[in-house]
DNA sequence: CTGAAAGCGCTTACAG
DNA sequence: CTGAAAGCGCTTACAG
């Protein structure tokens, strides 16, 4: 009752033999070629089918063909955000017949640089990054190489790849209006991760508002957990400059900022106003809904695996590009206005 | 100032020869080998640096070693659920020097299969697995395959592979329990894709409390989107059947549950208890936070990808096992208990 | 400690 | 329309 030992898999030569052919013309059948007589290609395909041949990707890899594979680095898989980039890379790649590798690189510089190099050992055809540091040297190594590279989200400061972002100081520049249009005056920032750029990109917006609207520079606060998110805001908002309003650089400081509030017992809206870059399902669930700043996500893995997708294809000669996409105020109720039914 | 022409990537030919050595002694140093002079190594690696050699692995799987990459096919790579499971299956394979595949199936099961194939032709070297439908037949060919398969979450009905799932049943059984712990009477369930065995299970145990507690069994609402929530639920709700409480048989049907109370002005824990099977992290940012059976979703993709890998190491005689994971009740207010300090 | 030979499973020219 | 030869970049025995 045992398993006749080692099931290997049927080559292409296993076929040829069955099915009383060349090998060339398995392969030829098999590729969808021209020029096999039906009646062959007839015998080829059951010869296939009772073998359950599959063809050997490795093999033909080798011979020079392309991988018709991918690579995508995220930071964190399981980030609302992300994980919808992700999904959408992943259905664009496989609407192109593109397999594609997926790897966490949990803002950890030397797993992002192994995932990359691991990738490019495969070989993939292509790399989709959201780098972690887009300074670290390693990437000029990376852009320069042989292997078309896509940033998403960052782009790479030592080197020049194409690269599909956001708006991110337009986009900052929305919520602080916004919320001045609603009379407030101590607007104050919640950030973290400031070293990236999207998140200076996004101060840089806040702070260049308040300076146009001759509003005082309030804080910016840098958090890097909830707990300091707790003590810190516990702080600002029991110093004599209590802030009448706050702006949340992305969805992680937006909800400690929801957290922090409800400890404090700060009705968000009245008491304060609030505002986030990035917007996420959920904020609609949330008393009072939250307002804020919509990344087209999905848009930004399509275009990024699009883009991608073309400089495999051998459109290499045009010099790198910068997509930036718009993003959109999402007014919800925790920023000051009504409720719409 | 252009760049010159194809930059083909060395091989390992080119570093031998730039070594002065033959190929094998490239291969060896390259994979530690022992019994490689301490002197001659130096000068390969050296050769390896300048000409920026990168093995290739297609190569090296032609020569029968495993592709340390396995494939990951997940419904929807968005869901938290199962990003969370994602995230935590790719750290694990990256713990082993794999790489992971990743594709969403949408609930299409045409797209499953054709992944699957797409995965194994490749080949990887093994495959994690969450069925659309564990009932199609295509899956027997795929659990008998030469390629180890474990599903994820579900368990395959038409074969037997190995399987990590979750206690549904006794989950359910909790979340119900506990219902009727805080004297509801009248408690209804709200389901969505019951053709799953998962929620076909969690219903099951739902049913079976009713009964032992000689409850009426109440309706089971089948819903398939938000807006048919609303209306059913409305319906319910007007008939002369009210119930007191509600068990929702997944994160989505607890959000339409959630959405269609606000729009009732229904507010959980008071006039209906509400207990939802499946917690999301901001299930606590929720006013009342409701009161879910949390699953361990990083335990399930950290077991599954164990499990794969070692099967994949050659553990192919035991035969399949099914690993049921215990769940938790997170007890939190929409239940109707208190808000704790 | 090191290398020449053969082969992994395919495909690209080249012939017919 | 079809096939024999050579080669893709490695590694596994086999020798030395």
């Amino acid at each position: 009752m045992h398993k006749s030992s080692p099931p290997k898999r049927a080559t292409l030569e296993d076929v040829a033999k069955a099915a009383g052919v060349g090998p060339m013309t398995v392969s030829r059948t098999i590729n969808g070629h021209p020029y096999v007589a039906e009646e062959t290609a007839k015998r080829v395909r059951a010869a296939i089918r009772q073998l359950d041949y599959r063809p050997n990707h490795a093999a033909r890899m080798l011979t020079g063909q392309l991988s018709r594979s991918i690579g995508l680095i995220v930071p964190d898989l399981a980030d609302p955000f992300f994980s919808v980039v992700s999904h959408a890379v992943q259905e664009t790649a496989r609407e192109s017949g593109y397999l594609v590798w997926l790897a966490a690189s949990n803002d950890d510089l030397s797993i992002e640089a192994a995932q990359v190099e691991q990738m490019t050992h495969h070989p993939v055809d292509g790399i989709l990054l959201v780098p972690v540091d887009s300074r670290d040297r390693y990437l000029k190594a990376v852009a320069t190489g042989t292997t078309p590279v896509v940033t998403i989200d960052r782009y790479i400061e030592v080197a020049s790849t194409d690269s599909v972002e956001v708006e991110n100081r337009a986009g900052a520049r929305m919520a602080v209006e916004h919320l001045i249009g609603h009379g407030r005056r101590r607007i104050a920032c919640v950030a973290t991760n400031s070293h990236l750029r999207t998140i200076k990109e996004r101060i840089a917006g806040y702070e260049e508002c308040l300076r146009e609207a001759r509003l005082p520079r309030a804080k910016v606060l840098q958090l890097s957990s909830l707990a300091e998110a707790k003590t810190t805001m516990a702080a600002l908002f029991n110093s004599g400059n209590r802030p009448d309003a706050l702006f949340t650089t992305n969805n992680a400081s937006t909800i400690w900022v929801i957290e922090t509030f409800r400890e404090m017992n700060i009705e968000a809206g009245k008491d304060v106003a609030l505002v986030g870059f990035d917007d996420v399902d959920f904020y609609t669930l949330i008393r009072p809904p939250i307002t804020s700043v919509r990344q087209p996500a999905a848009e930004l893995g399509r275009m990024s695996a699009r883009l991608l997708l073309q400089r495999i294809k051998g459109d290499s000669a045009s010099s790198s590009v910068r997509t930036v996409l718009p993003v959109s105020l999402v007014i919800r109720e925790s920023c000051g206005c009504e409720r719409k039914e």
